[in-house]
Formats: C-alpha cells, sequence, structure tokens
DNA sequence: CCCTGTCTGTGACCTTGATCACAGAGAGAG
DNA sequence: CTCTCTCTGTGATCAAGGTCACAGACAGGG
C-alpha cells in the first residue's frame, strides 16, 4: 500500500475500518451483503460452504496479509457473498468500504495490480482444489493436505476434526485413514499432532 | 477492443494467431506450455480435469467472444496449464501472443479491465461449481444442467453420454436418474433429445 | 430392407465414505 | 488423585455412484 498516490493514501486512512473478531465467531453468512474489502492483519479467516445435511467444506483460509477474493470480487460488482466466514483464532480485519475501495481500484495502478494479482492467485489455489476435490479420493486429499500443512520439522498440531472439517470429511473416516497411514510406519500420531515420518509414499499418492 | 490505443491495435493487429480445430480434438494438455490468451471466435472450447481412473469432469466452457481464465493467467504469471482443453464443436481461435499480452495488459486500461473483468467471472462461476460439486448430489447437479442447458422451449439435444462427461459422472448412473425424472413426468426424453416438461420440481431439487 | 453403429434401459455387484454407537485414552481443573 | 472433557480408535450398517455385462431401440447408408 506504500505505492498509492497520496491523495489514494489520505483517502485509504480517513475510511479504513478496524475490527476485531474473537475466535470461532461466524462472520459472513451465505448472501450476506459484503461491507467492502477485507484485509487479514492478525489471525486468520476460514471461507467454507455449508452442505444441505450440514456439512462444511473449507474452500480457502486467508492468513495475515492476505486479502478475501470473494470479498473483493462483491465489492467490485455488487454480488452478494457466496459462501460463509468465520475465525478460528482471534483476528484482526482491516476493511475497506466499497464505494472507496472501488474508487481506490479505478484510480490507482497500484490497487489494481495487488487486485489481479490476488486474483490471479486465486485462480491457481481453486484450480489445485477442484482438481483434487473433482478427481482425487479421501486419500490423496489427507496426504496432501498433510504435507501442505506440516512444518519444517514434518509436524502438524490438529485434531482430526479439524482435518476432518477442512477436508469436508467425517471425523471416523480421517482417523482411519491416519490409522492406516500410521499402521505402514509413514507417519505417527498423537493426541492433537502428527507428525510425517516418511513422506515419500505419501507423495506417490499424489502423482499421477 | 475497441477500446484500445491505437498503437496497442496496432500491435494486436500484427500478431494476433488465428487458428482453427475441428471438432472432438484435444488442444491442450496439463502440463502444457501455454503460448498465449485465447479468444474464442466460433465454436466452444470445454475445460476438464482428468483423474487417475481416467474419468473426466469439466470444469468450465468457454464460448464464443470469451476467453479462456487459465490461459490468461498462465500467459501473466508463466505457469503451466493446469487442465485439459478439448472441442466438441469446429472452433475458431484468436491468439494473442503471451510477451504481446503482457504488454498490452501493463499497458492498456481497456485490456486490464477486460482481464479483471473476465477473472472476477470466473470466481463466480468457480464458487457455485464449487458448492454444487461439494455439496449437492447427482440428482441435483443434473436438475441444475438440465435447467441451465435447456433451450427456450425447454429442449435440450445431448446423449446421455455427453451429459455424463460433462458432470463427472458414468453414462448408467444419468441414464438411471433421467429415467426416475421421466418416470415422474417432470421430463420426455427420446433418443439425443430430452424435453423439459415440468420445472418446477427440478427447480425445487435446487434450493436448500 | 437389412446391417451396423450409436443410444438407451436395466440388473448385479463393488467401493467409498457417511452415520451411529461406543470404548478407551490424555490432560487439565480442582 | 480423581473427575470430566475432549480426542482417538473401531465395528456395524447404509446410501450413492461406479463398473460390468447385456439387450433392445433407433437411424442412416448401402
Amino acid at each position: 500500500m506504500r505505492e498509492l498516490s497520496a491523495s489514494g493514501r489520505e483517502l485509504l486512512r480517513e475510511n479504513l475500518i478496524m475490527q476485531h473478531f474473537d475466535a470461532d465467531t461466524p462472520i459472513i453468512r451465505k448472501g450476506d451483503q459484503v461491507s467492502g474489502a477485507f484485509i487479514v492483519l492478525k489471525g486468520e479467516l476460514r471461507v467454507f460452504t455449508l452442505s444441505k445435511q450440514g456439512g462444511e467444506a473449507t474452500l480457502y483460509t486467508v492468513a495475515a496479509d492476505e486479502t478475501c477474493i470473494f470479498a473483493l470480487t462483491c465489492a467490485c460488482r455488487d454480488m452478494l457473498y457466496p459462501a460463509w466466514v468465520d475465525t478460528h483464532t482471534d483476528t484482526d480485519v482491516a476493511i475497506i468500504p466499497s464505494e472507496v475501495f472501488r474508487s481506490l481500484h479505478r484510480t490507482e495502478p497500484a490497487m489494481q495490480r495487488y487486485v489481479f494479482d490476488a486474483l490471479a492467485g486465486l485462480v491457481h489455489d481453486f484450480t489445485l482444489t477442484m482438481s483434487q476435490t473433482l478427481t482425487a479420493d479421501l486419500q490423496s486429499c489427507l496426504a496432501d493436505y498433510l504435507i501442505t500443512h506440516a512444518s519444517g520439522a514434518g509436524l502438524i498440531f490438529a485434531s482430526h476434526e479439524h482435518i476432518a472439517r477442512d477436508l469436508g470429511a467425517s471425523r471416523e473416516t480421517i482417523s482411519r485413514l491416519l490409522g492406516r497411514f500410521r499402521d505402514k510406519g509413514w507417519i505417527a500420531t498423537g493426541r492433537g499432532k502428527i507428525e510425517l515420518l516418511d513422506t515419500s509414499p505419501l507423495v506417490d499418492l499424489l502423482e499421477f
């Protein structure tokens, strides 16, 4: 945002709204009118859909310094928000009101570049998610999840419940699959913790 | 494209490549390097993913006057193409080579607007597809497909095979579901043809 | 009119993953 | 140390769809 013009920066400063959400708060429901562009300052937003039966499936998460692309497109094209959003950690968000955002987007090249990058990145992410959910079985999705969510040391701190929600699967099935991975010696499991022991067979599950 | 600057229009005219594809031709494979931005002039491109087992699922189609967003983002960000593309009808395509496109996108506001609109539209479409495939059962997907693909007179000209490919389902299951719809009097079926008789119960399948 | 190729209808069976129902851990609070 | 809560493991059962295997139905070419 350093690259905005003086007047743009001024406009932004005057209209930026800071907001705090506690952990596990529902923030947006599908069909809500969205008040503007969101930029996460601290914490994380989770964007997900709900099924007929009440099951959830996480579409993507918005980490610190990122923006929610659905909100961007809603602010630009006057759409209703197409999904649900909540938090699992304390989260601070900066909101640029729709009109301000639209005006910045019209006049500021830096803003155009920012939005374009965010959208193009989303297309990439979505493609991955889509092909995965459409074509891969749960086992492959889980393998991918473990690899992409592991810390450098190969550790993941998450309950089976949590993983199941992210993947839109049931807790029991995740438990069973993790059990299978463990029996094969690929991972070690503990309460709220998973350790990757041998990633190569997990990676093999992804390639095709 | 009328809104480009004189120099931009000149650049475009000199570098535009016209290409013709016959029906049912594979055009791009996943991982291919993409030569530039595509604009469909006549016919239709189908963008789809393949699963391990060889199953296909259509992500979206690019109709006349539309552009393929994957190709756009690939051209902009130097990515490999993330899906497969083929045709089912004779199709004419205009190709803007990557460097030309990048240069136009950098300098021409009209091009920036065009790309932004295409991306934002995709986000919207993807959202719909995603929530559907993630949350709805095949019956609802089929109902949606029939309604969105019917002509004004409520007619669809497509074989069960074709519908199955679009929905990433098997031909037999589509046949069975259509049979159920027919038995309930909602549709009439014929060889390569479906007629909607009573749309309201089909619409009911979508709302939840 | 027949022949052949593509659609369509159906039965049998299998796999995946959801759901229900518990039983046994860790782990923190008191 | 106990009590209670959440997390984990596992069996039984069920529904949706995919796969295999045909059989009939239509349509166009010769």
